[in-house]
DNA sequence: TCAATTGTTCAAGGATGATTGAAATATGGA
DNA sequence: TCCATATTTCAATCATCCTTGAACAATTGA
């Protein structure tokens, strides 16, 4: 993961609608919810609801297939994880004491 | 964290000149850097370099101290951390296969 | 106190992003 | 084919964010 493909990442999370979707789909797991039952879950209208869900996919956090007349959407765990890992490597410059990029072993270690 | 709070976090990272002003704080360690370093490393003006530290610092991701003329600022790596569980949560609806909200280990899980 | 150093605040501008409703596209069944 | 369902695209409007330069504030040493 590059620096652009963060920025577009964090940039997704940024909204209060896409990060409540997110937050769904990552909930949801791999099999994913329908785009329109996303949108009455959230209260969303239609167009609304496609415009978050394509920010979201175009930055990779998502993913969709079409599965007769729905678009299923699931959370990209894979991408995900990548943009922690672009936040987080490289912390503290490379302190041997902590063992990975790993958020929440860093919350334990010497920073 | 509430979701108001990981939405100013994700937007406090969703702009290049930020996203790259944490990275440098977060692999500078917990002594931190000055602002005017922070600045001259990233080739910006005092006045951007001042609002885009205001921005991350009001989003709880860094803070700040001073030091005689230099205002120090460092990376909170506890919030860091609270922002990547608040994303991770509930994961898969709580699917006992995965054994926390870590993202490396959700990407390694049935996931 | 005066001057130099270091950062912050502010207003103006140009650019980017979100919401809405209407129209368009895709799929499946009668 | 025709219609209903499901979702996307588009244009217009409104709001928000980023950059710049100039002025302001805080600290230290001469």
């Amino acid at each position: 993961m590059d620096e652009g493909q963060a920025v577009q990442g964090f940039a997704a999370l940024a909204q209060e609608t896409r990060l409540a979707v997110l937050k769904l789909l990552v909930k949801a797991g791999p099999e994913g919810v329908a785009a329109g039952a996303i949108g009455s879950s959230l209260g969303m209208q239609p167009s609304r609801t496609s415009f978050h869900l394509a920010q979201l996919e175009r930055a990779g956090l998502i993913v969709s297939r079409r599965e007769s007349r729905s678009v299923i959407y699931s959370a990209s765990y894979a991408q995900l994880t990548s943009l922690i890992q672009f936040l987080m490597e490289d912390c503290c410059a490379g302190d041997p004491r902590i063992v990975s990029g790993c958020a929440p072993i860093i919350a334990k270690c010497a920073c």
